[in-house]
DNA sequence: CGGACAAGCTGA
DNA sequence: CAGCTTGTCCGG
């Protein structure tokens, strides 16, 4: 038998054929990890297609060892297209496919068994195949999305992190589900049940694919940060599309996305919303005394007085520029739309879009600005005096039994994904979030909001988040006050099409030595937009839609120098 | 990717 | 012109 082979070798994107000696025909499959000689060398490589018919001309070579089961055929389709959809290599994502060890046979699939059926609401997100996007508060209990999952059966069930896998899959195997880790029950899953992980399960190996369930769609984590850049939730929509089964994504504050591609939303009555989100109180720090700008609000301080429990301080500072804010009127220094924040440079005031003006401000006219500098040190110092405890600071070598034992913690962001529960979450400067210079920053800063709200828990449970702005009319902010992430994705929304930003266009970074040479003969196109190039060199590629600009990259030329293209980039 | 080979450069 | 670097090509 000759098979053609998928070499897993990163520089190359070609495939080669083999002979299979007689003795493992049949313990060859399409996916499955093979030993090769390639030029000299002996490598990896997955067969992607049985009994071909070789080119003419070339002397055939030996596969010298059938090393383990693979990703089934539609799943190489599935990263065929992942890799032509960011503009990537296929041989990424093909080891996304791959078990953590190496698999000769699989188990025995799980017999029939029946889950419960759950509430109506539950049953009517995965009634219809397409895509559904289900508003769910966040403080809610997820587990009845993946019952359904499992009880329709074989299906995947995809997270943000590990440790969301390991609790959720522990749940529903105490429910009698067969539950399976991707990567390293990779066998387990393949035989049938429901595969749980984080963004790489969306790869695994599946019996059948009867539902895909994303929950917590809008987070970034669902994202590869390497070539190509493909996104879980996309991925999932469109295997999910293949298989001709419903792909349901729960969500929190359902990403813009996500609600432009959906066939249908479920959310859930205000009165239920709003009794899912904490208490979140926005103390505008215009007010008072402009020429004080302390770094915690009276608001503030009677907070953390009144709580008993955990209490965490967000303070995001590094590698930032100090804000400027009107020493008159307390006013941000921000661009017209009012979108970013803007620094001085030789006496004007420059953003990061290019906009200048002279330093003037623009709600008062004023002239005096000042500097607003925050750094950790002098939070927790402060915040000890305040507190008269002891105040943590974490960093990422913050150990995890240390975290526990201080009742009060400083930090950045990434503390939110340390912490499990909390009585208050204090965003002592969320200006440095919203107006950060990125087209998402309105998106990831609801995340923020969205995942101190889970950690506090409901309003009864008395948690509370605290929001020091100087930005209290933002869209983040008064959605984050009113408990209402439908108002945000709507103005959201707006404000993207405004500008022409996903999703009403596609986008892709070009960087690296050869990024002029790549964008170079798309500057006269009309079907594509050619933006930059910015200080740094970069340039990025503007398109109709994500399917549009795939095939123009892919018809471009690579140039010889180190270029890298990233689709969907989530920090421009 | 990494080996093979060709073309180009350097110093004696 | 040996000895080395740099660039280009190609793999079954």
């Amino acid at each position: 038998m000759i098979v053609r082979v998928m070499p897993d070798v990163s520089g190359i994107d070609k495939v080669f054929d083999y002979i299979v000696p007689d003795r493992w025909v049949g313990a060859v499959q399409v996916g499955s990890l093979v030993r090769v000689d390639l030029h000299g060398r002996r490598v990896a490589g997955w067969v992607v297609a049985l009994d071909v018919e070789p080119p003419a001309g070339v002397t055939l070579r030996e596969v010298t060892k059938v090393s383990s089961l693979g990703p089934d055929a539609g799943t190489i389709e599935l990263a065929r297209w992942a890799a032509h959809r960011w503009s990537g290599r296929v041989v990424p994502v093909m080891k996304q496919t791959m078990p953590d060890t190496m698999v000769e046979s699989l188990p025995a699939g799980p017999g029939d068994r029946s889950l419960p059926a759950g509430p109506a609401e539950v049953v009517e997100a995965f009634g219809e195949p397409g895509v559904t996007v289900v508003q769910l508060p966040p403080a809610a209990d997820r587990f009845a999305y993946l019952l359904e999952s499992a009880r329709l059966g074989d299906g995947i069930a995809i997270v943000p992190g590990v440790g969301d896998a390991r609790f959720l899959g522990g749940q529903l195997r105490r429910a009698g589900g067969r539950v399976a880790l991707a990567g390293r029950d990779w066998a387990l899953g393949a035989a049938g049940g429901t595969v749980i992980g984080a963004r790489s399960a969306v790869w695994a190996r599946t019996r059948s694919l009867q539902s895909i369930v994303v929950f917590d769609e809008h987070d970034e984590s669902l994202q590869n940060e390497r070539n190509p850049t493909w996104n879980a939730r996309d991925v999932a929509i469109e295997r999910a599309r293949r298989a001709g089964s419903p792909c349901v994504l729960v969500s929190a504050s359902p990403s813009v996305a996500a609600l432009a591609v959906a066939d249908r939303v479920l959310r859930p009555s205000r009165t239920i919303e709003r009794a899912g989100w904490p208490i979140v109180e926005v103390v505008d720090r215009r007010d008072g005394d402009p020429a004080r700008s302390g770094l915690f609000s009276e608001e503030f301080v009677a907070a953390l007085r009144a709580t008993s429990g955990r209490v965490v301080c967000i303070l995001n500072r590094k590698g930032r520029a100090p804000m400027l804010a009107c020493g008159s009127c307390g006013e941000l220094v921000r661009t017209n739309d009012g979108e970013h924040l803007m620094s001085e440079i030789d006496g004007e005031l420059v953003a990061s879009t290019g906009e200048r003006r002279p330093k003037i401000c623009s709600a008062c006219a004023g002239t005096k600005l000042k500097r607003l500098r925050l750094g950790v040190n002098r939070v927790r110092e402060e915040l000890e005096a305040l507190a008269n405890e002891p105040v943590g600071e974490v960093t990422a070598e913050t150990k995890a039994e240390e975290l526990e034992s201080t009742r009060i913690v400083v930090g950045t962001e990434a503390v939110l994904h340390r912490v499990f529960d909390a009585g208050l979450i204090a965003f002592l400067d969320f200006d440095q979030e919203l107006l950060a210079p990125r087209y998402r920053a309105g998106e990831q800063a609801m995340a923020l909001i969205t995942r101190a709200a889970r950690i506090v828990g409901p309003r009864d449970n008395g948690g509370r988040v605290v929001i020091q702005t100087r930005s209290a009319e933002h869209r983040v902010v008064k959605a984050s006050l009113h408990a209402d992430p439908t108002a945000f994705a709507a103005d959201e929304l707006a404000i993207r099409e405004a500008a022409n930003f996903p999703p009403a266009s596609a986008l892709a970074e070009v960087s690296g030595s050869g990024a002029a040479e790549l964008v170079d003969p798309l500057m006269l196109r009309l079907d594509v937009d050619v933006l930059g190039p910015r200080a740094d060199g970069r340039y990025l590629l503007r398109a109709a839609d994500a399917d549009t600009l795939a095939d123009i990259i892919a018809d471009t030329p690579r140039p010889k120098a180190r270029t890298r293209v990233a689709v969907d980039p989530p920090r421009v």
